[in-house]
DNA sequence: CTTCGTTCCTGGAAGC
DNA sequence: TGCTTCCAGGAACGAA
């Protein structure tokens, strides 16, 4: 599933193909995933429009045309960006083609069309989820004085609260459960009970599972692939996600499953308090 | 306001 | 072997 750092590989590996390409026709195949304007506004108005940058904000892509006109893209959980070469077979599960000048088509393609586009006028605030994100890990805003006061109010799970991108922009499941082993905090602990100490903690955990996910061009457990086809290399690194039953890495100890905040997380009794 | 459950979807794994 | 059931989860939404 792609969280901050699988994105950000996307948005890395994506510029170069597309970036200073112009879009020509587009094809929506299931129009659905279109959820702001119209898929055929949407299509309509991308003619012509010139892809000027690339940026990233938690989890969403935002192509750059000039003139207050943005492309949002969202990929949940198996949207992919893919870059073909016009002479190459289309890629599965192809939902989008955008087809571009030059050589190379952009697809979106999704496996569960779970992927969201909206085109915006400028960096507007109606699209609520992309508005409303908190500050990102890596950033000089995620500090111990902006988190602890969040947690104080919150009697749900801290694994809950730091998978709210209103709180936190770009967790989720993977590098959630990763961040809390790394802090050793149980998941399910009331945020609220969590000590000035574990949450300073905690920030630490989050910036450097993000920022080896990055290093690491994210994590491929299923479908993620970044928009040269290719998988990240961070699975063999992850000390918990997906590894339920198995043994500790530190202290050997079987891992624990159980559902917060209705995730599946995975933790270890002795490491994590 | 917060918190929690439901919903969307498909492929692969698990179960019978 | 082959069919059925379950599970994965980001985030919007509605209910309590």
């Amino acid at each position: 599933m792609p969280e901050l750092p699988e994105v950000e590989q996307v948005k890395k590996t994506l510029a170069p193909h597309v970036v200073g390409k112009t879009i020509k026709v587009v094809d929506v195949r299931l129009p659905r995933l279109i959820q702001y304007p119209s898929a055929e506004i949407f299509a309509q108005r991308l003619v012509d429009q010139k892809i000027e940058s690339i940026e990233r904000k938690g989890k969403y892509l935002r192509l750059n045309f000039g003139q207050n006109l943005y492309l949002l893209v969202h990929l949940r959980m198996t949207g992919a960006l893919l870059a073909v070469n016009k002479a190459e077979e289309e890629p599965a599960y192809a939902k989008i083609k955008f087809e571009l000048t030059g050589d190379e088509d952009l697809w979106f393609t999704d496996i569960r069309t779970f992927g969201t586009l909206y085109l915006i006028d400028n960096e507007d605030k109606s699209i609520e989820g992309y508005a409303s994100l908190g500050p990102e890990p890596l950033s000089n805003e995620l500090t111990i004085d902006y988190l602890e006061p969040i947690c104080k109010k919150k009697s749900a799970a801290i694994k809950g609260v730091i998978l709210d991108q209103k709180v936190i922009a770009g967790l989720g499941n993977i590098y959630a459960d990763e961040a809390l082993f790394l802090a050793g905090i149980l998941p399910q602990r009331p945020a609220n009970l969590l000590s000035k100490e574990e949450i300073v903690k905690l920030i630490k955990a989050i910036n450097h599972v993000i920022a080896q996910g990055i290093k690491n061009h994210g994590t491929t457990f299923r479908n993620y692939q970044d928009a040269d086809g290719n998988k990240g290399d961070n699975v063999k690194y992850l000390f918990v996600y997906g590894r339920k039953g198995e043994k500790c890495k530190v202290c050997g100890q079987e891992l624990c499953g159980l559902k917060v905040a209705g995730r599946s997380s995975t933790y270890c009794a002795k490491c994590q308090r």
